[in-house]
DNA sequence: TATTGTTATACTCTATAACTATA
DNA sequence: TATAGTTATAGAGTATAACAATA
């Protein structure tokens, strides 16, 4: 067996695209686009965070952000707010409507992401959450590893 | 514990955008768009495929799909082929040059994904893809449903 | 009539790099 | 000098709908 990890790679690949798939229509149809939707969900339950930040949990680089965060503010989700510490941060947080918004997308999204887990048992759960979380702390090493190469 | 599933899926999202993060720049290197790129992976070592299946495998939709296999063929990498049993059906298919690009690029690709599962265990292998496959499985059985009820 | 793929439109995201302002 | 975010540009992906050719 040459390629063991092949499989995985897949199901994992698969896994995800089943869910993004079963949900695209749902988030269009609030009117968000992805990038929109993913900043919005991030934002939701916290006091707010920097365009770095931003960045960085969603994988969308400064200079996209910047449109993207634009189009929620004329749709009045987000605003931006000048750091009083550091006044190079620009904090962005949801506006009343934009947690409103939050709280009703992102609820009925998650809504619809369950529906394949209906008929899951505890140890099932475990299961899985042993199997990706030992992924994900490999997956993290790895990116500490190149991080520390690139960082001088 | 209101909604058990909520961990699993945040995980299975960090470990997709993990690789997806990890592998970006290595793919951006080959020249190659993301959506490029699952097209020519989606082609390799097969003898081609219609445009239907192609959205079908890879989730973009036939309006966008034209223009990505518009910009292979451009650069060569792919043709397209008129079906001789339904005229309707045009196959895509990967040129001489497009095979070799397959063999190049996803190859590398494999190999730096690789990385993570270095120390993995038969049985850790195991236990993923047999999460994995469980949860592949639910989200294959509600995209029939799902289908089903669209279909008439 | 239904299906496959193309075309057209308008918008959004993307990478990249130069730029401004703060530190 | 370094960092955070903006601006500028050109290209690519996106949804949507109307369209042509074939079945």
């Amino acid at each position: 067996m040459k390629e063991r990890y092949l499989r995985s790679l897949r199901l994992l690949s698969e896994c995800y695209h089943g869910f993004e798939h079963m949900s695209a229509p749902d988030i269009r149809k609030t009117g968000l686009t992805k990038a929109q939707f993913d900043i919005i969900a991030t934002l939701g339950n916290t006091p707010g965070m920097t365009f770095k930040g931003l960045g960085q949990k969603t994988l969308i680089t400064k200079g996209t952000l910047t449109g993207v965060v634009d189009r929620l503010e004329t749709k009045q989700l987000v605003r931006r707010v000048t750091s009083l510490e550091d006044r190079r941060n620009v904090i962005v947080q949801l506006t009343a409507t934009g947690e409103r918004t939050f709280e009703r997308v992102f609820d009925s999204h998650i809504q619809f992401c369950k529906q394949p887990f209906s008929g899951y048992a505890e140890a099932d759960f475990v299961a899985l959450e042993e199997t990706l979380g030992i992924l994900k702390n490999r997956l993290e090493a790895m990116a500490a590893i190149k991080t520390e190469k690139k960082g001088k």
